[in-house]
DNA sequence: CGGTGATTTCTGTTTCAACAGAACTTACGG
DNA sequence: CCGTAAGTTCTGTTGAAACAGAAATCACCG
């Protein structure tokens, strides 16, 4: 496949963008490609269209694969892998964010809250860094209960409390914890 | 100064996190060090304590002090620079998103705005891919309104919102966005 | 069972960002 | 003004990740 000049730009700013969020510049073209195309493609057509070796692109696709962010389609008569990407962005958001939660989020709650249990018994560690340490962890730890929660409401619950903005802190205030 | 082991241990993780987000990771660890330590530090200290040239250092933190997350102070009679980290957790959360924003998320809605006007005269891209690029526009720019909205929300409205978790919800499906 | 097309894994190369150390600049102190 | 301490900028090195191409594996076909 051959390129608009549109959609080069849209891949690569996609590409430069997956890097300033840590992740590798193949990875975010070949998603930004599946994402626009209208059709599965192979990896053969994935390497051609991007000018990337076909192993660079198998692993990239692994990559993506393992972020649940791209499956495997068939054609009948045709024994060769065929990509596709989440088409859905709410789902493509959620994924991600799912994602990073499970890989870096809770590694550091578990590695906060090793520090707190050590800083106890540790007469070195200044009660101040302590206490820091400790607020660190109720932060991240009510973040990460508010988004298992919010993640779990419908999709239209969630389009509408956004579209709502602002609105929502109006509930604020008004006994808003009546159970 | 010398880091007590649990010190060290956020330390590295601080700044093994921060590599995964496309921080850099000194200018991570040394924000780590800076939010855990009870006073101020200066280059020098910083740079003995976490093993880092001194060069390095400064520019980790002229970084750091480009996005706002660290702040210079003196003391009397001293003409050192001393640095501090931000201390306020929820101020360091939105000064994070505020400044990504800036940098990322509004280039990008750039670029998808010009991608659609592009598209508009362009014959060669298929109809299905313009739509798909309209989407992410439409997608991404429903994100940024909501961010802006609620991001201006007074600090103690957003800790009362994050608390109610999915409650929220709740005030959707009844007339939720009379005016 | 060869043979061929598809895919993955392995290995060496390249590229780029992170970094250290040196050189330089600035500001203050006597 | 000279000397020294602090801070910044410049330059070369290093190390890690990204990548290409080759080799190996797999799966299906005749």
């Amino acid at each position: 496949m051959r390129l608009t000049p549109t959609m080069e730009r849209y891949v690569l700013h996609w590409g430069e963008m997956g890097a300033r969020w840590g992740v590798n510049r193949s990875v975010a073209q070949i998603h930004a490609l599946l994402y626009l195309s209208p059709a599965p493609l192979t990896a053969e057509e994935i390497a051609d269209t991007l000018a990337l070796a076909r192993s660079n692109v198998s692993t990239s696709i692994r990559e993506l694969q393992g972020w649940g962010l791209v499956t495997l389609t068939h054609l009948l008569g045709d024994r060769r892998d065929h990509f596709e990407a989440k088409k859905d962005l709410w789902e493509l958001l959620l994924t991600i964010v799912e994602e990073r939660k499970r890989r870096e989020i809770d590694p550091t709650l578990t590695m906060l809250r090793q520090c707190v249990l050590d800083a106890g018994e540790d007469k070195e560690t200044p009660a101040e860094v302590k206490a820091r340490i400790e607020r660190m962890l109720t932060f991240m730890e009510t973040l990460s209960d508010w988004y298992v929660q919010v993640s779990r409401l419908p999709k239209s619950t969630l389009v509408a409390l956004m579209k709502m903005g602002a609105k929502v802190g109006r509930f604020i205030g008004r006994k808003s914890d009546a159970a």
